[in-house]
DNA sequence: TTGTACGCGTTATCAT
DNA sequence: ATGATAACGCGTACAA
């Protein structure tokens, strides 16, 4: 196994020197091209085999159009929400000859400015940029630079004087709050609150909107939003607001549409402690699908997912889409995915039992 | 902005055409080498910049030894633990013009071989294994290739036979549990019990046995291991079987040493439903230092931290260190990294506030 | 002080 | 059917 050879991994001149062909020959016979005799292909096959030849793809891409590579962009660190997104990206990219390159910004445009350089740099055929946030951010700066960008769970604020606009693919969180509410009204809820997070994430104000929607549509009760932080905390003193002993009890909600798991879970757990039963009493429904979380809570948490795996697929595809049209193809601006209600215990409908995926471990 | 270029990016040959000197003088020029008259320099510098010229690092490393990037195969998809350890691991590599390639082997050994072929190809200088479990793996089989490779958060089965040991770096499970459990007797508990997850993870054998020797070095009370899921679910079932109405009031223990939040969460809930009070009656201890579960369990969780950021940096900077070094340089073979005891109030130490650090979204 | 020519590893074109 | 050669973009020894 440990040849005696040099460090150097061996060139396609070797090969051909291995099978007592010109460089020339070699490289077609690996390559398939042009006409060569069936014994010629086949001894030189057989020489790479035993060198373990690997085409040098630096030396390829030095006099083809492309590198074959990508750069991923995050914004912030490797967060929650990045993650699944990375990895869809890197589903689709990753195989198919394409390698990508990882790059962490840390929310800092000076470390932004020299990873898009070294991206650059390495003639990458495209970029993704990623964020922890679905807030507008201003536009990659390419420079002269013409590299087709995909924004993936973050978005550019749309110029109208550039030419072109780069996709932003987003999770369309105004239609997560309808669904999520008309779920609840479908129920037989008439009284559904809304709480959610800071008012200033723009996500807070799509599913509000979405919520709003819902309650116009179906005629119901006046509508109550709730803005605090992110945290179980904040659901549990939210829940106490609305049901504790100061409240009056025939106005109370019978259904609650929180803007994430960790609220939905401190919310629960709340109504656990004021004797209110899920969801008997109260239904609760969740956001982010968060497994660590909809699988701890009791009971189980109906959450709206927002399939940002796929999201992150759709990502990368979009951007393979854009390097193989050429410059100025793709229709860009906005572009929201559906998210999608995963129904468990703590809304109160009937529930289709399946496999949860497995992703726990230590 | 918008020049009217071509597409094409601009070559050093541009440069030189557009500073009116010949290629050599350019090059020179703007890497310092050779004698060059001070005009020269700035008249280059500043053509360079006018194009926005950026050096073709593809064509770099085709005559350099090095291509100044490196690889991180992820065994499993983007976990949690995976994550802050490539994010170290991106922090050390990622500046100092080296970037990185991302692979996502999906625990499946045919994308690990297409990954690991495809870094070859593009002749990264060196690799990152990373894992979500601590335990043994084979070796990655890089064929005759002489690239460095170093394993953060996973092991290969150290071959005698071989040669060269690759480097492993990963917590120190056995310190972390000693660390807990010693905490937890110096604090005037007696009797300690160990709630954690399969047994079939290394992590949770060497937790255990962190345990035990902390126990045997104080003269505890007989040692008492339960096992199951890492879940929540799991932590409250233990809970229960210790005190639940059938145990014997007398020797029931006064602390519990988790093998992860999640449990730990579990446990603590469970506490406060039989009316056990935390930490007066029963102290608790976490693993894992997740944010999310440390900060939301009440009473705030102390827990251990196994530092994987700071294992992500240190195997980036060992792969570096590696690489200058040459072949057959590492002492390798597996090392631990101490794990960090954060102590909140679970425990009923007296905890020093200090900012936590916000890591929260949505 | 500056320009020329070669090599890095590969593919493609043109002769043979 | 195969071999020689130019080209990709860059750095550098060497010549001028």
């Amino acid at each position: 196994m440990n040849q005696n050879r040099p460090a150097r991994l061996p060139t396609i001149k070797d090969v051909a020197h291995e099978a007592g062909v010109s460089l020339g020959t070699a490289s077609k016979a690996l390559n398939g091209q042009g006409q060569l005799r069936p014994g010629t292909v086949e001894r030189v096959r057989a020489a790479a085999d035993r060198l373990h030849f690997r085409p040098n793809r630096l030396a390829q891409s030095l006099h083809r159009a492309n590198s074959l590579t990508v750069g991923i962009i995050s914004t912030d660190s490797f967060g929650r929400f990045s993650m699944p997104v990375m990895e869809g990206i890197e589903d689709v990219l990753g195989s198919a000859e394409r390698s990508v390159f990882m790059c962490n910004a840390a929310d800092d445009p000076a470390r932004e400015k020299m990873h898009v350089d070294a991206l650059l740099a390495r003639r990458v055929d495209g970029i993704v940029v990623t964020g922890r946030r679905t807030d507008a951010r201003p536009a990659l700066n390419l420079g002269a630079a013409r590299v087709p960008v995909v924004y993936a769970y973050t978005q550019v604020g749309h110029d109208p004087g550039q030419t072109v606009q780069a996709p932003c693919l987003l999770p369309d969180d105004f239609g997560g709050g309808e669904q999520a509410t008309r779920h609840l009204l479908t129920l037989g809820r008439r009284r559904v609150a809304h709480i959610s997070g800071p008012p200033k994430f723009e996500a807070v104000q799509l599913r509000a909107r979405g919520y709003l929607a819902a309650l116009s549509a179906a005629g119901a009760a006046a509508p109550l939003v709730l803005h605090g932080a992110w945290s179980e905390a904040w659901g549990r003193e939210a829940a106490a607001q609305l049901f504790g002993p100061a409240s009056a009890t025939d106005a109370l909600p019978d259904a609650l549409f929180c803007g994430s798991d960790q609220i939905a879970r401190g919310v629960t757990e709340a109504l656990h402690a004021l004797g209110l039963r899920v969801p008997q009493d109260v239904a609760v429904v969740g956001y982010d699908n968060w497994d660590v979380f909809t699988e701890a809570t009791r009971p189980t948490l109906t959450s709206v997912d927002m399939n940002l795996r796929d999201l992150g697929r759709q990502a990368g595809q979009r951007l393979l889409d854009l390097i193989d049209a050429g410059p100025g193809q793709g229709l860009g601006g906005p572009l929201r995915l559906p998210c999608r209600l995963v129904v468990r215990h703590s809304c109160g409908a009937p529930v289709n039992e399946e496999a949860p995926d497995p992703r726990s471990s230590a």
